[in-house]
DNA sequence: CGGCGGCTTGATCGGTCTCAAGTACGGTGG
DNA sequence: CCACCGTACTTGAGACCGATCAAGCCGCCG
């Protein structure tokens, strides 16, 4: 936990700690943080963090999208989580980050400093507690997707596509930020499985793809049906 | 969380809480937990919770070995996890298991009441630390999880037994506690495949299978290899 | 207009599943 | 101690799904 990210080193922005001098536990989490995050930008591909690197930050996401994954020794690449506006990241057990991160287009995040929050954490249980919360959110997340790694092509794209649809509240009508490549490394499927199948979904009416990045729900159900999750 | 889980109905044991009247903060989280557990048996495949109840304690394996799992709308089972002799197991983000736990064979654990269990934590931090520290541990496993499926079946299975022998810490040879079926729910694989496989990596010499649920590594550098992890 | 990156579509290959027998093992009862 | 039985495991043959290899298409930006 010494060396900051050569990312964050090159356009960290100073992160006065006078600016907070006492936060008291009246404060609900969010707000806390709020306080204390800077804001801070990334360019389309451009590396937040890295695999093994010291976990100094936390991150929460204001505009853009952010994919988090790790890379096989071989080549091979998984995307273990997306994040979009609202979403947090960058929570590690361990003081060194697990896997990378990285801005999918352009990004703006609000950046916090781990050792503060934690310590944070220790003196006011409700912080502890949201903190814990929010681990266990991603766990949650994170069976989640690994229950859609046993489904069918078909089932995993679906499937995906319904939980974009959930978290970007907009019901009919879905923006997808992410390349087809991501797409096939978060569902571990092939970019040519990935078009096939939602051409297949077309042609079945279940969506129609207007723009390869935009996907509208023609027939909800048809989607949910294919849901064995 | 008003009404227990049939399983811990039937034989739930007392859990006095006047036995534990004030914990102070000076308890390290196992010490001050094993304190509160109160042991309860499972014969196997004896349900220990089920997907969708209140999750109304937390558990710690003292012998035998857990499967913690969900089913799908079509009949497929997903193995999220095993839980062997010292892991602790049931927490969940919400007040329902997202799962199911089962005992494999005859499994002993600590059981332990979830909302003493918050309770404490909200005044403790050094527990609510250990708390969270547990979560993103399961976290940390879940994401290698999701990793592992997206492997070919050979790597799977070798990952698998390199798993086991690293919570085993026989590093020789290990006995599996469990049935191929949960092996290939485990790697999303059928059981056909699993056996194949084993087969397969006993006629390179990577492994010995004396037993069926017994596995000597012959060449430990070689399962190493297939771990594209 | 040309070029490039991202996406789609097609043809073939290979790995895993499926269906179907066989075999080994553990437990039980004689 | 042995014979029997049921469950778990292994092995084989064929089908199927998704990967791979290879073009072609579209949209964007210079």
């Amino acid at each position: 936990m010494s060396t900051p990210t050569p990312a964050l080193a090159a356009r960290r922005t100073d992160i006065p700690a006078a600016r907070h001098p006492r936060i008291g536990s009246a404060y609900a989490f969010t707000g806390t943080l709020e306080m204390m995050g800077a804001p801070m930008s990334f360019s389309r591909n451009e590396e937040i963090y890295g695999e093994s690197e010291a976990a100094e930050y936390l991150y929460k996401v204001v505009s853009g999208a952010v994919r988090m994954y790790k890379v096989l020794t071989d080549g091979r690449r998984q995307i273990g989580a997306f994040y979009l506006p609202g979403d947090m990241f960058g929570f590690e057990p361990e003081d060194a980050h697990a896997s990378s991160a990285e801005a999918i287009g352009d990004v703006t995040v609000l950046v916090f400093k781990r050792s503060a929050v934690l310590s944070l954490a220790a003196r006011d249980s409700d912080v502890a507690r949201r903190l814990w919360e929010m681990t266990a959110g991603e766990l949650d997340r994170s069976r989640k997707h690994a229950l859609l790694l046993i489904l069918s092509a078909q089932e995993r794209v679906a499937s995906f596509l319904l939980e974009m649809a959930a978290r970007s509240r907009a019901s009919s009508e879905i923006e997808l930020p992410m390349s087809r490549q991501d797409i096939g490394d978060y569902l571990g499927l092939t970019i040519e499985t990935v078009s096939r199948t939602l051409s297949q979904l077309e042609s079945v009416g279940a969506i129609a793809v207007p723009a390869a990045r935009r996907i509208t729900f023609c027939n909800s159900g048809t989607l949910s049906c294919l849901n064995a999750c």
